[in-house]
DNA sequence: GGCGACGAGTGAATTGTTTCAATGAAATTG
DNA sequence: CAATTTCATTGAAACAATTCACTCGTCGCC
């Protein structure tokens, strides 16, 4: 393997002469700066990042674990994330907790032990107990579509609470009365702020909170949504809508009422969550509370970006020692919490003799 | 932060003690040991692998390069390889080229600096150019998806002709005599090999080449499905059945002919390429020629954990100076080919009226 | 009792890079 | 012309781990 004592040996230089060509070029003579560069060039040199790490104390290595890259939901937060942190020349390793607490912990052992610069987190583990053993690296995170507890780190996440009320006050206000919510894992926030919203809902039109027939599955994916609605069609008094914690349950459930004979909005209405791409594309397009997934990936890397470059500006303060501002240029955690939107398409659509009917 | 030498401290030792206690503990004394395990967990010390890897020289990381993560069938190979890896307890870095080939060449020269143990490779380039440089640095590499240029190299990839073949069969079969193919961007090799499989379909039938209208994409996406699709719509002779180069442009495709009440299969039969989870979800269930995305996955992971195995074989060897046996263990490239399969749902279904009259 | 073997632990060398004080040469100034 | 500044370059220290040749007891055996 080539090493920078190789090339300097061949462009007949100092190593330390080699380093200032690849990291400040601008104090290199110019003859000087074209032999190295050659040399680079004929040798096929690449850099150690481990050894250059090792020196600088940092890396320029973001770290994002997402709670499942099978949904295309994550993957726009990814990319958007991704996008940003690339333009601010950071690398990005994406990882996949899988909605398990212990795979979540894994990662976030394997980014402490990388000192990667900043960690992007969508957290599986509903206790923060993860979370708050990974703060103690002093690793600047941000939360990812969960609000941060304590307000102890930053986060982006969007409002779920609103976005159940959306979702079940669009299937009351269309005559609804007992309702499925396909839940997905309760460990999760989202899913209980997403109940919650649904219930308040149902107290809105002066309904009780029976009226909402929860079926948990163990995942979010279609295979659960497959599952869940086996058993909702095997429920005594069958209800009339179904609300899915996110859009896979929900084509999921599309596809097994389907293959049941029935019909979609006609016997039951669908709304899904997340508003991914073949949402719209599904057999009977599918009504869904959209999250702002790309604003979301963005937003945090932004502000993950900003707290690193507060660190950098202290430790600068820090070294001219001048304490005569103090701590004014302080990071200060913020909480961005956006809003959802609900997209109404064909599969709870209203008939219009029931709908009359109800008028 | 807390390094090696804080724990030895603390624990009354010295550093190659700890050391010797996190990488082999069958060399250390029982309650040396437990002090040294105490002294790290109240510490809370996480070693830091870029000292670690400056030292023994290789990563334990594997990088995983592909087209799209957009795309679920790149996400299924992707968590197939990583299970795979993760079991041999090696890490994986996921990133995309997004299909292009500068994008590759940027990604492939951060895997270089990472000193990843080897790669997974989905290329983007269809030269090969960006795979020939990345040899030099002497870094295992299987290709996925991708046959290796002159077997320098394992690869895993899928009889992308025999797919194409299938497919259009499938739709000569059916009567079919102008098809047009949304083939995406024409630098890919698996979109020239699925049009060879096409024509050799054609020729099969008794039709000539010009019955395929090649409608190319920018990008293999659902926008590029529907940009296809109005293209599609104002041909001069309108081709009665689509095949695509992958499913998301079947999406594409289909939403944006059931938008111009285009009937499908009534008017146009479609043919999608991978066989993505949302396929048999979709507002008809699209037929299309399934790859076995996880076995890709998983055989490409292997046969690079065969690759580096072997290496560090070669390396003891190397040490043991013992010459007798020669290069009896050296590694083989191999080129796996996988067979496509074709999967018939309705949005290729023969109107009995119709097959009726061609029978 | 002396010798070798063995087990447990030590401490210094090593890895590839960055950084910075020091050096020397050239350019500028009074 | 001496003094000072500027500029390019050098060489060695530092980073945090692993590894290995050694040391130091202790034990067993003849």
């Amino acid at each position: 393997m080539i090493v920078i004592k190789d090339v300097a040996r061949r462009a007949g230089v100092s190593v330390g002469t080699v380093s200032n060509v690849i990291n400040s070029p601008e104090r290199v003579g110019e003859d000087t700066r074209r032999r190295v560069e050659a040399a680079i060039a004929e040798l096929g040199y690449v850099r150690n990042v481990h050894a250059r790490q090792l020196r600088v104390g940092h890396s320029r290595i973001l770290g994002l674990l997402v709670l499942d890259m099978g949904n295309p939901f994550f993957v726009d937060v990814a990319r958007a994330a991704e996008r940003t942190a690339h333009r601010a020349g950071l690398g990005v390793m994406v990882c996949t907790s899988n909605q398990s607490a212990s795979e979540e912990e894994e990662y976030l052992a394997l980014f402490a032990e990388q000192r990667v610069r900043g960690v992007l987190l969508t957290p599986a583990d509903g206790s923060g107990r993860t979370v708050e053993a990974f703060r103690r690296h002093g690793i600047p995170f941000v939360l990812v579509d969960r609000v941060g507890a304590g307000g102890a780190g930053c986060s982006v996440s969007v409002d779920d609470v609103a976005g159940g009320t959306l979702a079940v006050r669009h299937l009351t206000a269309a005559g609804h009365r007992r309702i499925a919510y396909v839940s997905g894992p309760p460990h999760l926030q989202q899913i209980r702020d997403r109940r919650a919203g649904a219930l308040a809902a149902l107290a809105e039109a002066g309904i009780g909170d029976e009226a909402l027939i929860e079926l948990p599955t163990e995942t979010l994916d279609v295979a659960a949504g497959r599952d869940a609605a086996s058993r909702l069609l095997g429920l005594p008094q069958r209800p009339t809508a179904v609300f899915c914690a996110n859009d896979l349950i929900a084509l999921g459930v599309l596809q097994t009422l389907f293959a049941a004979g029935v019909g979609v909005p006609r016997d039951m209405a669908i709304v899904g969550y997340d508003d991914i791409e073949f949402a719209a594309a599904a057999a009977v397009p599918l009504t869904s509370v959209r999250q702002p997934a790309a604003a979301m990936g963005r937003l945090a890397a932004e502000l993950l970006l900003a707290e690193l470059e507060m660190e950098e500006l202290e430790l600068e303060e820090l070294e001219l020692e001048s304490a005569g501002e103090g701590g004014g240029g302080a990071h200060e955690h913020r909480q961005v919490v956006l809003q959802p939107e609900l997209v109404v398409r064909r599969s709870s659509l209203v008939r219009r003799g029931v709908s009359g009917g109800l008028l």
